[in-house]
DNA sequence: TCTGGGGTCCTAGGACCC
DNA sequence: TCTGGGGTCCTAGGACCC
């Protein structure tokens, strides 16, 4: 096989850093990217933030504890989006094999642009310009034969950096490398190795095939040849992505919740964003399926295939709220999760009977004005329960008529 | 005063069928 | 008196990613 060359393109800090160009005020000072939401956690620290221990997924207390001086900006995803989107136009002006992995990070296949561009160092130094005069962000950039090189590659010179792994450096860049570095290996994967005796990527290349197989299955055939910095997984171009499994919203509660009905509104509200999404992009789904967490955060979830496969928001709620009826719960619910999957694509057809036809109408015109007002502009009556305390929504709730539908 | 939300893939055990 | 075996679907849970 031809030797490819691959960029991978990861920007530095992002959120913190969209909101420090947008607020000059904030630039060069120790910022966290929070939610909204009572319970969040820090979703991106600056690097200012960061010299104190500052790091994504730590909660506020612990972020300020570690930096009293710490501030904190809840994110606006339009502004990554937008952001992202710019980045996205920018790179397709360089290949059309543009891989979109994350909201800030994505791959480049430049296999045999050299004629028209020149060789890959100077592309990346020029997509770095590019970012920086349109957007005002630092990239980090790697460049090697493959996406799993490419990754390691950009996360080795960060803020701002760009780093080649030829294919004659490999062995040197791999040998002493502690496996945890690569893409793909967590902390599990780290400590089962680490039992095998294998603590590096040389380690790990040169470890018998037929033990990791034993152990890994599946999963250990492919760990001997990320060792070897070997892989052959295709840049998936923007549009060419494999098709959804599935659709879900999850959320933490602002506080614990024993209580079955209000329970049962959060999911009907979950219900309502699952089904809005899945209408949106013409899915349905043939299995629903619920997700709680303790307090302790114990979390499982409960799955139910449908008799036919449904995006309907009242159906959807039937069904995960059936789930959390037949379950005893053992102890009061921090998260809940709403999801379907087995998705089908809808097919366009007039619903047979009268009652079926009113529920489309009725759905699109909640999604119609939705989209044009932002979310939850228009909502089921018994969301609206919330201001005057517990209400009363029975399992087998259905929309009847357009009464229902009111104007929050 | 604690710990978000969106996904994918793989495995393992039981049901069920031929 | 004896107790196959493979294939597939379903569900639950774990590991990993950003």
């Amino acid at each position: 096989m031809k030797s490819r060359v691959i960029l991978h393109i990861d920007m530095n800090a992002f959120f913190a850093s969209v909101e420090e160009r947008c607020n000059p005020a904030l630039r060069g000072k120790p910022i966290a990217v929070i939610g909204s939401s009572k319970r969040t956690v820090v979703t991106t620290a600056s690097y200012e933030a960061r010299k104190y221990g500052v790091k994504t997924g730590m909660n506020r207390y612990e972020a300020m504890r570690l930096c009293p001086r710490l501030i904190f900006v809840i994110g606006d995803n339009t502004k990554y989006v937008d952001a992202s989107l710019r980045i996205l136009e920018i790179l397709k002006g360089f290949s059309p094999r543009v891989e979109a992995y994350s909201i800030d990070e994505a791959f480049v296949d430049m296999t045999g642009t050299a004629l028209l561009f020149g060789p890959a160092e100077g592309i990346a130094l020029e997509i770095k310009r590019r970012i920086m005069g349109d957007t005002g962000l630092t990239a980090s950039i790697g460049i090697a034969p493959n996406k799993l090189l490419a990754k390691l590659a950009s996360d080795m010179q960060k803020p701002d950096g760009l780093v080649v792994i030829g294919e004659g450096d490999v062995r040197g860049v791999l040998e002493g490398l502690p496996v945890e570095e690569l893409w793909g290996i967590g902390p599990r994967l780290t400590c089962h190795l680490a039992a095998m005796g294998i603590r590096t990527c040389g380690e790990l290349g040169r470890a018998p095939a037929s033990a990791l197989r034993r152990r890994f299955g599946v999963i250990g055939e492919r760990l001997k040849a990320m060792g070897e910095g070997v892989d052959e997984s295709p840049v998936i171009p923007i549009g060419e992505e494999a098709e959804a499994k599935s659709v879900g919203h999850s959320m933490t509660l602002p506080t614990d919740v024993s209580e079955s009905d209000e329970l049962k509104r959060h999911i009907l509200k979950l219900s309502g964003m699952v089904g809005a999404r899945a209408r949106r992009y013409g899915l349905k789904g043939g299995k629903v399926s619920l997700t709680l967490r303790y307090p302790d955060f114990y979390t499982f979830s409960r799955q139910k295939s449908v008799p036919a496969p449904t995006n309907d928001t009242g159906r959807i709620c039937d069904y995960a709220s059936a789930i959390l009826s037949s379950l005893k719960l053992r102890d009061a619910v921090r998260l809940v999760g709403v999801a379907i999957s087995g998705l089908v694509k809808e097919e366009r057809q007039m619903p047979l009977f009268d009652e079926e036809r009113r529920r489309e109408a009725l759905l699109k015109a909640v999604d119609a004005v939705n989209s044009r007002f932002g979310d939850f502009t228009l909502t089921w009556g018994t969301l609206l329960q919330e201001e005057d305390g517990p209400g009363v929504i029975s399992p087998s709730w259905r929309p009847e008529g357009v009464k229902r539908v009111e104007f929050s």
